[in-house]
DNA sequence: ATCCTTTATTAACTTAAGTTAACCAGATCA
DNA sequence: TGATCTGGTTAACTTAAGTTAATAAAGGAT
């Protein structure tokens, strides 16, 4: 099951076998049910996840309706801004799947970085790693509509538009699940006529 | 003029007067003249970025057309994309004002991190912070119509709406020029008619 | 097997954004 | 001073998204 975290760390650090059982130790796996919320609105938290297996989803509720804004699959991090800011979340977290996460806490990272500062060098590295990633996605986000939204989603995480319903993927697209549907049909109908 | 470099930081960590001195014997202000460009569609850089008077701007250029998606003003950091992942930008980079900025190379960093470690936690923290607060710019984004985003930039940054152009406000909101010029009569209208 | 919930689609109608183009004020420049 | 350029507005028209509501199919639950 580690096998998903460390080959994703050995992108970036040759870990040996003393460091690979630090992390194991700290005994931060979780699993969850589908439908079960992780983080809700309110509430603080101090802990990150990393997806070993399934999907968690991000969302608002604003005048009683959800507002998908992020998925995270496989070997993906959620780093709630909860657990950066210290402040109560603006928004849920819960399972699209049966989900199973590393959970870490503030505390067990800072143990860690004491006793292997590598991994803080790895934590630096991945963020701003992330960082870009996220500002790349932004970008193309804001210079797009949303059937070029759509098709780039389409692209880019094929996997997602199977395991999560389209409901989710609209809001999390910036638009209602009726103009995802209609957009979509309007795509397959002028691609039967380019035939 | 390092002051609010310095001031900056000491959100995050206290420095003496020796690690200060490290930094400032790096000898990177650089200045720009309004309408400069600092990095092209197409080059590699492997500078970021940190502003300390001024404004610079992020676009891209698609179909012959600048799409606006970043500004950055005093204290704020621009890492480019192209300087963490050394592939050539998506976007260019130019100022829309005078600009004074601290410009830091990987291998700057590489060295005040060998010899003042904290500077890598302060460098890990600080972009934790930014991908936070990216997220939670992009969720707002998602969430909101056009209009919506405009009062909200209105509240949060006001004075961008002093320093930019409106065309280059217009596709920071996702929106063409046009559609901004006509949200903006809509609101003035219907909150006159509010007295 | 049936009921109920969830998810997706469709339609009619409203609202707002995109497009194209014209126009205008102010700044800049020759 | 006149010409040009930049930035902003307005208008007419087109396109697509939001809204509301009805319907239907699929999946679970009892």
């Amino acid at each position: 099951m580690e096998d998903i975290l460390f080959d994703y760390l050995s992108q970036y650090v040759a870990l040996n076998e003393e460091e690979k059982k630090a992390i194991i130790d700290l005994d931060i796996f979780k699993q969850y049910k589908k439908g079960d919320v992780i983080l809700k609105e309110g509430e603080v938290t101090d802990y990150g996840y990393f997806v070993i297996k399934g999907c968690i989803r991000c969302y608002y509720i604003v005048d009683g309706e959800e507002k998908t804004t992020a998925f995270y699959t496989e070997a993906e991090t959620l780093e709630p801004s909860s657990k950066v800011n210290k402040k109560p979340s603006d928004y849920f977290v819960s399972c699209v799947e049966d989900t199973i996460v590393i959970a870490a806490s503030s505390a067990m990272e800072e143990m860690i970085f004491q006793k292997f500062p590598k991994f803080e060098t790895l934590c630096r590295v991945l963020s701003e790693e992330l960082l870009a990633k996220n500002k790349t996605e932004f970008d193309a986000f804001k210079i797009s509509s949303p059937e070029q939204r759509y098709l780039h989603l389409l692209q880019t995480r094929p996997d997602l538009l199977q395991r999560v319903p389209q409901y989710q993927i609209a809001s999390f697209l910036g638009i209602t699940a009726q103009s995802l549907s209609r957009l979509r049909s309007r795509i397959t109908e002028t691609e039967g006529s380019k035939k």
